[in-house]
RNA sequence: CGCGGGGUGGAGCAGUCUGGUAGCUCGUUGGGCUCAUAACCCAAAGGUCGAAGGUUCAAAUCCUUCCCCCGCAACCA
């Protein structure tokens, strides 16, 4: 039964290079865009950038070159690094792809001619310094907050969507789409930011959202098609990119066959941004809302905020230089529940490294293809029915593995569906030691038995195999390719021969 | 009375909703094994669950009060 799935990361910001932070919803899709392969769903998986607005245009002119020049040098920093992290995208999206700017163009015009789009005077605090408006909170002692300058009282005329219209429906939309495990449908996730703009929603009134900036202030973004003096807000620009893409970078009809979209991956910060405007956006547009959107938690340093000014923001490819992509991605799917805030260190890292890779599964894989090596002349041996209760355990453990991690996959438990990977290589160690084949080597009437334990543990091994694919793929492969399986991986899937009595195994492959 | 998160063996955490012998990982100590990568397996030590009071046959879990720690400007997932 295949299955359209569409999974996005959020547009990244190209006024700073990728960190950490980037790289985890990044990860996270694509260990899903990976598993929903093995699935054999049909999946489109989309990334990209988002490349307008001040903080960007400001980027630039601090570097003395023009915006599009600047962004052109910053989409390769974010493309190389998934390349790196052996990411799977279907597509990468640039926000000033031309095709991209007239489909924004052709949604706004679509708003504007409903009359969901109006004109008016927008009053609010500004910094001349910063060129940006300040809402009331903001301001500290009529300071700037960024600049610490003084703000002045300032009125701009700006184009408006009528956000406020449509509150109601999307109160009643969150109502019918509860964010309980039980649920069949949930939209927002996990639970706990459910709450969050359920309690949003309700705690006031929805304003009308300003979805222009005029050029005086702000060049640099997608002119509005019905007034050339305005540029359309950063925000809408980004989040058209969910549908946009599917007109111009997916396969043809993609619209039809993978909207709505699955997943948006998105940090906890933009959730509101998500939930509220982008909902709000759909809805006016009368498209169909995403089946989820699931907010993730943020990842601290040494236990520390992650900051520019602290100097502690982690790059990605240092730790890639250190330690492997697929340690990397192992951590950062293992260390956390997904949903959660979590923390990144060094010593977290290597400590799951050691005790996790190399100790656990590495050793797993080790001492079996050298027993299979050693005792079965380096071919898997033929397989016995279960003799005794240690058999039948690991027997069961093996099978009900797979249905365990699957059902964590599909209700994004990264972490514990790793868990119960290692869950069974822990079994296999304490199966191992308890059979020990190293004895039954020794005697020609325990051949049977010998042969019914090591082809029990490759069986095992073989069963690890498609579930750890999409969160270390290298691993996986190289784990089939020594247990002989003749690993391939097509269109991010990854096949391998059945596990058959007589094969060649290739140790130290 | 600002909001939120948290205080459980040496470290990091689960358990708190739906009260019923306090659990996991790491570390420590002792033992075993030799197929394996400073590996693996087995066992043990170690906690009055932040404090006090209350409800109850029974409280880490429910109620009350109090104490302590962290986050809540920007950048940004």
């Amino acid at each position: 039964m295949s299955q359209s799935f569409y999974i996005t990361t959020p547009i990244y910001y190209v006024n700073d290079v990728p960190h950490i932070g980037h790289a985890y919803t990044t990860i996270a899709a694509d260990v899903l865009a990976r598993h929903h392969s093995q699935q054999d769903d049909e999946v489109f998986f989309l990334t990209g950038v988002d490349e307008h607005g001040q903080k960007v245009q400001q980027a630039a002119a601090k570097a003395g070159i023009d915006p599009q020049q600047y962004c052109d040098g910053m989409a390769p920093r974010f493309r190389d690094l998934w390349k790196r992290l052996n990411i799977s995208n279907d597509a990468f999206i640039r926000t000033t792809d031309s095709k991209h700017k007239a489909i924004v163009q052709r949604y706004l015009q679509v708003l504007f001619d409903k009359g969901l789009i109006y004109k008016s005077d927008y009053t609010g605090w500004y910094c001349t310094f910063d060129e940006r408006f300040w809402t009331e909170k903001d301001v500290v002692d009529g300071l700037c907050p960024d600049c610490k300058r003084p703000v002045e009282r300032l009125s701009e005329s700006n184009y408006f969507f009528r956000m406020s219209r449509f509150q109601e429906p999307l109160l009643a939309y969150l109502k019918a789409h509860p964010s309980l495990s039980e649920a069949q449908a949930r939209f927002i996730r996990p639970p706990a930011r459910f709450n969050e703009v359920l309690g949003f929603l309700e705690a006031q009134p929805l304003g009308d959202l300003s979805i222009s900036r005029p050029k005086t202030r702000l060049s640099w973004g997608i002119e509005l098609p019905f007034d050339r003096n305005y540029v359309t807000y950063v925000w809408f620009d980004a989040l058209v990119n969910y549908l946009s893409a599917l007109e111009y970078l997916a396969p043809s009809r993609s619209l039809e066959k993978f909207w709505p979209a699955s997943i948006h991956l998105v940090g906890k910060d933009i959730l509101t941004t998500h939930a509220v405007y982008w909902s709000t956006i759909l809805m006016a547009l009368e498209l169909p809302l995403p089946q989820t959107i699931f907010a993730h938690g943020w990842w601290t340093v040494n236990g520390e905020k992650m900051s520019k000014s602290r100097g502690n923001v982690v790059d990605p490819n240092a730790v890639v230089d250190e330690f492997g992509v697929d340690a990397f991605r192992y951590f950062l799917m293992r260390e956390v529940p997904f949903g959660q805030d979590g923390d990144f260190s060094r010593e977290a890292l290597i400590g799951r490294i050691n005790s996790e890779l190399a100790d656990g599964l590495g050793n797993l894989v080790s001492r079996t293809l050298t027993m299979i090596e050693r005792f079965a002349h380096g071919k898997i041996p033929p397989s016995h029915a279960p003799q005794d209760e240690l058999d039948n355990r690991l027997e069961q453990a093996i099978g009900e593995l797979t249905g365990s991690a699957l059902i964590d996959m599909k209700d994004l438990r990264f972490n514990r569906a790793l868990e119960s990977m290692w869950e069974l290589i822990q079994r296999c160690d304490q199966y191992i030691d308890k059979t020990a084949p190293w004895v039954l080597a020794r005697r020609p009437e325990d051949r049977e038995r010998l042969h019914g334990v090591l082809y029990r543990v490759a069986k095992a091994l073989e069963r690890l195999i498609p579930l750890l694919y999409p969160f270390m793929p290298q691993t996986a492969e190289n784990m089939a390719a020594q247990l002989g399986l003749n690993p391939q991986v097509r269109a991010r899937k990854l096949t391998v021969r059945p596990l058959v009595p007589g094969l060649e195994i290739a140790k130290g492959k």
